[in-house]
DNA sequence: GCCGTTTTCGGCCCGACTGTTTTCAGTCG
């Protein structure tokens, strides 16, 4: 079983809190986890990297010394060092660190004073008043312990984006309605428009910020206050997200932007870039000595930085910066650009609304043509079309088609790929078509080499246009399948074969990384709803969110182009 | 341990809040 990235930084990341936990240098300990990030963060496997010969210290925040150690593990298993600190310092202890209010001088002065090694350990000794006897902690610091434990117990994960925009925009509307405020924006993942979100951070300017906060304590949701200042206040909301709520005046509307939508590491990069021409960053705006030179807006900040603006998506120092100062900032492609949906079903299947009901409403949100795309066979449950009755489907819709006016049907299916790497149905079936969705339903657990193989021979297959859902994921509730995701995109290239962006907010598969990859290789990529009603047209958003993540552009994206265009580009090489 | 428009040594982002202190350490984002 090759090692994976996530196991590589799971390595890291404990042996930066063990050593923190002894002391070590903080810059040292730091480095550990920056190459945590930068390993578990990374779309290829390390070990591919290794294989193919590259040097991994040109990756960010890898040295020498860091690239060794990645090789080590990727061939034993094992960290030597991290094995060597185990003896002196448990490593269960790390496990102490991810509790709230908890960092290493407290773990370790808990470790050494009452031998507390285990979040149980912590538990027992909350709950028998022990931790209040300590010198530095008290009664307050045991009963948030106490409470944080039970927290970290029953931890929700991050929330979906979509699930958190209905709370964001409940919370939003609230404090908007507080006397003196002006702005009320959700920074944080939220702007970035990550797939998920752990917590809510929320900007707000207005002279004073007392009134603010006592808004919010007000709010109804609120579950718990968990600090609350002048400027600043969290609480916990009753739907489990944590709300971070800060008030800053509006000359640092933009310098808060900026600090509050992060990345962390997109600012500390801002920041580094700002010491070097003599500036200081931070959320009040851009500072030469004592004087504020920038900060009223975000572009501000940017510029006084020698850079364009850089869109929130972007944002998580992944080359944006560079890209920026080159003036190479990809012009990220918007849901204006979207000409029509590619993935949709109809009531033939597991669809709720007719084939005219579905090109009634694509029509209304400007589309050219939408595409139906009802399961094959294979896919009993969804009550899958046969030979029979998707070549009735495809008459009906040529009958629509002279009805129409100002959209126009496509005629298509998501075929199922079968185990062996076959379609669901007869080739002679599918030529009747504009074109297939080919995805797998069945069979997610195989091993990464033969579901790799298996998506290949579809692949083989001349009528195979686009892969849907490539991966399979369900956010929170189903890992990805076991891919060599980017040996299909080079295959994909070779065939003329497009990859979906599924945009339901539970799959946005593929993910940002990925989508990069995918440009990067030059495979085309087709963002699509998968809409089961009318309704679900309107989820496009969180797939352009997520393209834009990924770094397309508008000429990466096969459905922003005309249908004659789309027509042409389906057409295998 | 990483890194370089002050480059191979000497730096490494910066401010708010809390609790336990009597001026600050610890933690967080």
């Amino acid at each position: 079983m090759p090692v994976h990235n996530s196991d590589i930084a799971d390595f890291f990341a404990t042996l930066a809190d063990l050593l923190e936990i002894e002391g070590a240098n903080p810059f040292r300990v730091r480095a550990y986890r920056n190459a945590a990030a930068t390993v578990r963060s990374h779309p290829r496997r390390m070990a591919d990297l290794i294989d193919e010969g590259m040097d991994l210290a040109e990756l960010p925040d890898i040295g020498d010394d860091l690239a060794g150690k990645i090789q080590t593990i990727v061939e034993t298993g094992r960290l030597p060092l991290l094995d060597e600190v185990a003896q002196r310092t448990p490593v269960e202890l790390s496990d102490l660190m991810a509790i709230e209010g908890l960092g290493a001088k407290r773990v370790r002065r808990l470790y050494d004073e009452l031998g507390i090694r285990s979040v149980e350990d912590l538990r027992r000794a909350a709950d028998s008043g022990a931790i209040r006897e300590l010198p530095g902690f008290g009664p307050k610091t045991e009963e948030a312990i106490r409470k944080r434990v039970e927290a970290h117990a029953g931890r929700e994960r991050r929330m979906k984006l979509a699930d958190a925009e209905d709370v964001a925009d409940a919370l939003v509307h609230w404090l908007a309605g507080c006397d003196g405020v002006r702005e009320v924006v959700v920074a944080g993942s939220f702007r970035r428009r990550r797939e998920t979100v752990g917590d809510l951070d929320v900007l707000v300017t207005a002279s004073k910020g007392a009134p603010v906060m006592q808004r919010l304590a007000d709010y109804d949701e609120v579950d718990e206050i968990v600090s609350s200042g002048k400027t600043r206040s969290t609480v916990r909301l009753h739907a489990g997200l944590s709300v971070d709520v800060r008030v800053v005046p509006q000359v640092s509307y933009g310098a808060a932007l900026v600090y509050f939508t992060g990345s962390k590491s997109h600012n500390i990069a801002l920041r580094k870039r700002g010491m070097r021409k003599g500036y200081k960053v931070n959320e009040y705006g851009v500072f030469k000595g004592e004087r504020r030179v920038a900060g009223q807006t975000e572009a501000s900040v940017y510029a006084k930085l020698g850079l364009p603006l850089i869109p929130p998506e972007l944002r998580e120092d992944r080359g944006e910066i560079d890209a920026a100062r080159r003036g190479r900032l990809p012009k990220l492609v918007t849901l204006e650009d979207i000409r029509g949906d590619l993935h949709c079903h109809s009531k033939a299947t597991d669809g709720r609304d007719t084939i005219s009901r579905m090109a009634e409403a694509a029509k209304e949100r400007g589309y050219e043509y939408l595409s139906i795309n009802d399961h094959s066979k294979h896919v009993s449950v969804a009550h899958g079309l046969d030979r029979k009755r998707l070549l009735a489907q495809v008459r009906a819709i040529d009958r629509l088609n002279a009805k129409l006016d100002g959209i126009v049907v496509l005629k298509s299916v998501e075929v199922d790929i079968l185990e062996d790497g076959s379609l669901d149905l007869p080739d002679d079936v599918l030529k009747e078509l504009d074109f297939t969705v080919c995805a797998v339903h069945y069979q997610l657990r195989l091993t990464r080499r033969k579901q790799t193989e298996r998506i290949l021979r579809a692949m083989d297959n001349p009528y195979f246009n686009i892969l849907a859902h490539p991966t399979g994921r369900l956010i929170n509730r189903r890992d990805p399948c076991e891919l060599d995701l980017e040996r299909l995109l080079e295959a994909a290239h070779e065939r003329g074969c497009i990859f979906e962006l599924n945009a339901h907010p539970d799959r946005l598969d593929l993910n940002d990384e990925a989508c990069r990859l995918a440009k990067d290789i030059g495979v085309g990529i087709a963002v699509a709803t998968d809409a089961h009603s009318v309704d679900g047209l309107d989820t496009m958003r969180y797939g352009i969110d997520q393209a834009r993540r990924g770094w397309l552009e508008k000429k990466d994206v096969v459905n922003t182009l005309s249908l004659a265009a789309l027509q042409k580009r389906l057409r295998r090489r």
